[in-house]
DNA sequence: TATTGATTTTAGGCATGCCTAAAAAAAAAT
DNA sequence: ATTTTTTTTTAGGCATGCCTAAAATCAATA
């Protein structure tokens, strides 16, 4: 068995190490999980015992492959989750997070299943970030805003990167959603702000916002 | 905050004095839960201090009116879990209770109240069992199974009281579901089967199998 | 009423997952 | 190449929620 805490852990050493590819500090996870670092030191001692990380004294650990496994896991039921209370629920990109957060440990096979089925086996999640399928594999498709698309590139909106309420009330306001098409009619040189086009009208909005709208490539 | 194990203490404790309307026994809680009647003794100990029942030495514990709610909206919250479950991800009747077992403890009134209105508020659960509103209100109508039933009265499937395996692939085979009108056409005599009508056909079902099917009377 | 038997409580322990403080090791700066 | 600073580990404690064994209380029956 493996406890909700011990899931937090791999959880947070899988994605440090994705983005540093290094082996995680023990500091860095302390802080990430809001701990001491002694407590951390103790965890990754129960956690390599179980094998499911690889580690030497002062010197970080990394997940095994069996860790890793474990992790993808997790991160694919916190993301399925997501999904769900964005689409099913009504909940908005930033009232997600909190709540996956404990779904992301109910334990049942059936049930993550049968919710990827629900909802039509999703390879993005509302942030943007690609769901695991089942079998661990990740859908590494460019992460692209609206800022850096070309002028008349077209796209569909698939998330946004931003949990500020502000950001999200705006997008409401403008009636973009996840699903949107778009298209770039134009960059604005002066302060970069862009005009775009979907659903048979044109907006104009700032570079910040085009920043924070997660576009897929058609 | 209240743990877990203490939410599982709650709703034990409901659930009998619901049944006995007396005190309940530290022996009766231990054999519930599975545990030792010693640890029973000393969390009931602890729901005291926190004003969720009301104990005194060698004479069992009742909930007190705050522990009352708490029990309630877990007891909701399993229920509703339950429904969304068979609903819409498919599970059988007999595969809900390990899984919504988990899922109550979530704790995000927003969550349970969205859930709710995905499922359009629903007044019973797939055993049939009533769900209490968001202010604990539950629904005391009667839960009669087809067997008792008069003949010629009509009736909605609200549920199923067996949760074996057997049973509820029989019900599957017959076509038999939440929702499917039936109505009483004989009861034979001999062997207190019965001849029943529901989608425009006829079937004859033992006794057993009419104990066992819950109907909501028109 | 006294004794037997069942129930409940107390006492003392154990694993988990935290903590702080101090020691050890590594990294950075002089 | 030392010294200083930072990081990491060890050591010893604490709360939670469980356990077993023994003591206390209650209930039942002779």
């Amino acid at each position: 068995m493996i406890t909700r805490s011990e899931e937090n852990y791999l959880k947070t050493i899988f994605s440090v190490f994705m983005q540093t590819q290094n082996n995680v500090s023990t500091n860095e996870i302390a802080n990430l999980l809001d701990t001491s670092p002694a407590s951390v030191t103790e965890m990754i001692k129960k956690l390599q015992e179980k094998n499911l990380v690889l580690y030497e004294k002062y010197n970080g650990v990394r997940l095994s492959k069996e860790g890793e496994e474990k992790a993808v896991a997790i991160i694919r039921k916190h993301r399925l989750w997501e999904t769900f209370l964005v689409r099913k629920l009504d909940f908005s990109w930033s009232e997600v997070h909190d709540v996956a957060e404990q779904l992301e440990h109910i334990k049942s096979e059936k049930l993550i299943d049968k919710l990827d089925h629900l909802l039509n086996y999703p390879k993005f999640d509302p942030h943007g970030d690609p769901i695991p399928t089942k079998t661990g594999v990740f859908n590494h498709q460019e992460r692209i805003s609206i800022y850096e698309m070309d002028i008349n590139e077209e796209g569909v909106i698939m998330g946004g990167s931003l949990d500020n309420k502000d950001f999200l009330d705006y997008l409401t306001k403008l009636k973009i959603s996840i699903g949107t098409k778009v298209k770039v009619l134009e960059q604005i040189k002066f302060d970069q702000s862009m005009k775009i086009e979907y659903d048979s009208k044109t907006e104009h909005i700032s570079k910040e916002i085009a920043e924070n709208i997660l576009i897929k490539i058609n």
